[in-house]
Parts: structure tokens; sequence; C-alpha cells
DNA sequence: ATCAAATCCAAACAACTGTTTGAAACATAC
DNA sequence: GTATGTTTCAAACAGTTGTTTGGATTTGAT
């Protein structure tokens, strides 16, 4: 059992660095077991194909994330609607993306980045299933947010969060690409955290607008 | 000349649908060249590799969206500061998005999806070929949004552009699936002009925050 | 130490990939 | 009409893909 599991979370590891880096059909089950220095038929033994070992990527930073996440969610769920203010509701989503980054180095780009990827699949088979298994957080969000601004109708509710959806799957996905960017134009560069700060006062701003 | 035409641009309605649907290492030029009716080596034939294709497919997009978009910042930058603001901003963006959709059905987020594909492919051999070649539109909106607000450090700009751009990537692109989504979810089905047109207060108000 | 189950491993499988080839079909000019 | 250049086409190329196989090796319980 403690071979097999390191086997197991080795090629884990290796694959959601490598799908997060290329996307899932341009890395081959070979880099990912080169990289992981197990053997080929390993992902077949442990994980039955291919596609259940995406699935196993994302449950595993699925889980991590939404349980923080709901945590923060239930102190909310306690607060009158006058004290809701859309900066705190924020934190309670960014709160759960920092503490993924403590645990691993690039966490939060890499599941940002996966999940652009699982919303690009317009066969919808990954998207589908992410949003089967783990939409009830996003629908306590939803729910939240009409507490807090009740003038807003669901429609836009509902369109401005994944407004801010994309702009943190975009940035925060590609803050190295960007910030090597931002780094060549004009010499400066901001971490990740640094990002997301300044990510706050915009969509803050947006919601309430 | 001409039924080299026809098959040439067969050829790119085909492959711009299916890299959107698809993206690019998931479609194959078998699967372009049966859609579009013709030889499988036409593609090599009339483009040289898949690699040339895809730049042929942007190129063309780029090409009709630039040119409008060019027209629309001549004229801003010809304002004071004092008269340009965040909603004009936008509209410069969006106008030649909407003229794309009139020219080609779903046009908007095919293009949408592109543009986030190229961005998303991280050994960014795409991404530099689309900012060196259109790069200095975006670098003049960059331009006008200093003059406009010029309170924002050259920083704040670069990133909540980025922030702007990553929402519409993301919702425009996506656009289908999210609306079914919300029509499934409270039985609202908004088409894409109503999504760009509730998009504008939500950007402007974060790009003035 | 013995047995059975779990795990690993090299090798092979068929299917698919982008690209090349050389001949056929076509168009255009003289 | 012949000749010339362009475009189409079926076939084959070498390389990569995910998956399977059957035997070796390791593991853990008795």
């Amino acid at each position: 059992m403690t071979k097999t599991e390191s086997t197991k979370s080795r090629i884990l590891d290796a694959a959601e660095q490598l799908f997060a880096e290329r996307g899932f059909a341009e890395t081959s089950l070979r880099t990912i077991t080169t990289r992981a220095k197990v053997n080929l038929a390993s992902v077949n033994y442990h994980f039955g194909s291919k596609k259940s070992l995406i699935q196993a990527v994302f449950d595993r930073f699925l889980q991590d994330f939404t349980k923080e996440l709901s945590l923060e969610l239930m102190t909310l769920e306690q607060l009158e609607p006058a004290q809701l203010e859309a900066e705190k509701l924020l934190n309670a989503l960014i709160k759960p993306l920092l503490s993924l980054n403590s645990r691993r180095d690039n966490a939060i780009s890499i599941f940002m980045r996966l999940l652009g990827r699982a919303y690009a699949e317009t066969q919808g088979h990954l998207r589908r299933y992410v949003t089967e298994k783990y939409g009830h957080v996003l629908v306590r969000f939803t729910h939240l947010f009409q507490k807090a601004y009740p003038s807003l109708t669901i429609d836009q509710i509902f369109w401005r969060l994944h407004y801010m959806l994309g702009s943190m799957i975009f940035t925060l996905g590609g803050s190295e690409a960007l910030r090597q960017i931002s780094q060549a134009d004009f010499n400066r560069d901001l971490g990740v955290e640094d990002v997301i700060k300044e990510m706050v006062p915009f969509l803050a701003a947006g919601m309430k607008a």
C-alpha cells in the first residue's frame, strides 16, 4: 500500500502539472509516466484510462478547494444582508485560493488553468462532471450575492459572477505569461498575490455597478 | 484560380469552426478536410502545414477586426482627455466585435474562443505570433486609457485590461454553454448582444474603480 | 516459509496523426 | 492542337497515441 500510494500520487502530481502546461490532448501518457518515473502501464492500472486520470486530477484539487470555500460560506450565510459586501464575498473566494498556493508551489495558477481548460471543452463532458459534482457551492455563492444586492436581477448576478470567473481564470491561469509581458514592457513584476489584490477593487466595483 | 479560392476558403471555414469547438490539437486535418469536402492533401498544398493553417485562420479574423478597431481608435485619439470615458473606450472595442457577427453567424463566439485558445498555449508560439502582428492596436488602446485615467498606474491599467479581456473571452467564447445553463436554471435567455450590453457597466465600473 | 493478491514492467497492439509522393485532372495561353 | 503551369486525388510514409497482455516482482497475511 505504501509503494502504490507513492506511484498513484506521483502520477497525479506529474499529470496536473503537465495538463495545466500543455492541455489534456497535448499531454501524452508517456510524457506523464516519464516525468513521474513510473511505468507506462501504471496509469491504466491505477486509473483505468486517461479520461479517468483527468477526472482524478480535478477531484484532488476541487476537494481541497471546496472544503475551505464551504467553511467561508457558512460564516457568511449567518450574516445579515446589510453586513454582506462584495469585497467580503470576494475574500471568501480568494482565501481558499491562497491557501492552495501555500500547500503546493504555483497551485493557484495550475488550478485556474485546469478550470479554464475544463470550461473550454465544448463537448462538455468534463465541465458537466465538475459542475454536477461541485456546483452546489457555486449555487450557495450565488444566493449570497442575491441577499447582498437584492436590487440586481438573478440574470445580472449570474452573468456578473461569470465575468468575474473569466477574469480570474484568464489572469491567474496565464499569470506567468502575462507577468513576463508586464515585466518586459515596463519592468514591474507583481506576484500572483499582488495580482489578486489588484483584482479585488476591480471586481467589487463591477459587482456593485 | 476560382476553384482554388473556393477550396482554400472552404478549408478556412471548416478549420475555424472546428478549432473553436475542439481546440487545435484535438482537431485533425482529416476532420477538417472531410467537413470541408476537400482532399486531405490540399491543406498541405495550400497552407504548407497545420501550424500555418492555424495562423491563417487567425489572420483572416484579426484583419477584419483590427481594421475596424483601428478606425474607432483614430476618432478617439483626437479627443481631449476630459471627453474620454470608460464606456466610450469599451464601445470602441465592442462595435468591431458586433460587426464581425453580422458578417458570419456566431463569429463573436468563435473569435473569442480562438483568442482564448491562443492565450492558453503556454509554449506560446501562437500568442507570440498574434501579439507581434496585432499588438500595436492594443498598445494604442492602453494609451487611450492612460490618457483618460491618469491617476491609475500603468500596471493597474495593464492588469485591468486583462481582467476585461478575460471576462470577454470567457463569457462570449463560452456563451452558448453558459446561456444553456442560464436558461435551464431560471428560464431566461439572453442573446450574445444582450450579454455584451450587460457586460459594459460591469467592466466600466471596474476600470474606473 | 508459503501462498495469494497486488503491483510493476517490457513488449506489442491497432488506431490515428501530419506529411509526402507521383500520377491524374484541370485550366490557360500560344 | 500542343504545351505549361496549377490544382486535385488516392495511396503510402513514419511517428505517436491510448490501451492490453502475460509474465516477473513485490507485498502482506497465515
